[in-house]
DNA sequence: AGCTATTAATAATA
DNA sequence: TTATTATTAATAGCT
């Protein structure tokens, strides 16, 4: 929504990186608070600028009840960062102090095991709960790396695509040109070459799907 | 930016207001996600669903490291230097009964950021080549591990055979004492359990495969 | 869930 | 940062 796509990557030049922080943050910051209003929900959202600056919102109450919120939610939660888009977090029951602190300290002890089983080798007791747990964990992230390769592959087709969309179309324009000045100058002018390069593109060709 | 304006009010009609969650809530996370990588900003993003669904997301690291980054600002913005003494704690986190709770929760990060640690060395950029050899070295462990369950598993088979067997024997060698004492003595025995139970039990049940 | 007509966000620029 | 404006991206209303 510009004058001109946008790649996903890290703007280089400073400047450019800049403004677009500023008008983006701004923009993020509205779409927040107007999800929260259209649709009742609570958001918390706190933004670290590269230089450090924060920038915050929390549309009900203060930032620290909505985190408080949020660690609560996320309590006993088990395994990774992985569900980091949308996390269904089958957790509502509030178990006891000591109770969790047995949970968690039995998590510590497999996350511990699983460890040191990758880094020694296969020589390791384990049970095959702890097997079973270390394999979910790595499958979870193996779907995660498939997910950020997937997404990568995209951007670069659809980059190609754009470009071959670009190519044609100039190729486009120059045999046309070719025709139109063979027929106009009747094989005397062989090499006008004025406007030399793409000056049509046509809109939707190259669409990705 | 759709087919009519839209009122910043709350959307009454319950589906309407669910499709806009659904859609204005992806269109957010893309948003911070993007603003996160082109602008080199660290953003943490949570979101409670009227019907009480957590959503997030955490730029960098875990959302529990953002958050801690997030309290540490505020702390050190709110408090100069005077006011740490006398008045230590303006935004109180849950430490009494959750302390340790807490503390183990560390921990458990603090591992699974190792064991990401291991696979990825930090949570930089990686190329799709650099994804590729960490896909197919957690489908190494992955085959590893189910070996050694698989391993276990047959292990666990073969001592439930050995132990069939065992039983078996057991159990023929009573069968034909049983009958030698009913030929023995005739009908003499009222209640001589003549197979009331498995006394005989085939082979090949519990074949793997 | 998909599909478009529209609106909203924003990239380039000053 | 702010303003302008050409473009792209998000999404409201329907199916």
């Amino acid at each position: 929504m510009g004058r001109g796509k946008v790649q996903l990557k890290r703007i280089e030049n400073p400047v450019h990186r800049q403004v677009t922080f500023c008008k983006r943050r701004t923009g993020l910051l509205k779409k927040a608070k107007e999800l929260s209003v259209l649709c009742d929900a609570e958001i918390g959202l706190f933004i670290f600028s590269a230089h450090g600056k924060l920038y915050e919102l929390a549309t009900k109450g203060t930032m620290q009840d909505l985190i408080e919120r949020y660690i609560k939610f996320t309590r006993g939660a088990a395994l990774p960062e992985a569900a980091t888009q949308s996390n269904p977090n089958p957790h509502p029951l509030p178990l006891d102090a000591k109770e969790e602190t047995n949970v968690l300290k039995q998590e510590i002890q497999t996350l511990q095991k699983g460890i040191r089983y990758l880094f020694e080798g296969e020589n390791k007791i384990m049970t095959i709960d702890e097997l079973q747990a270390l394999e979910k964990n790595l499958e979870i992230w193996i779907y995660h790396i498939r997910s950020t390769k997937m997404n990568i592959m995209l951007q670069e087709i659809q980059a190609l695509k754009d470009k071959e969309g670009t190519l044609k179309a100039a190729n486009k324009y120059l045999h046309d040109k070719v025709i139109v000045e063979n027929t106009v100058f009747s094989n005397f002018a062989p090499f006008t070459t004025d406007a030399s390069y793409p000056l049509i593109i046509q809109d939707g060709i190259f669409q990705l799907y």
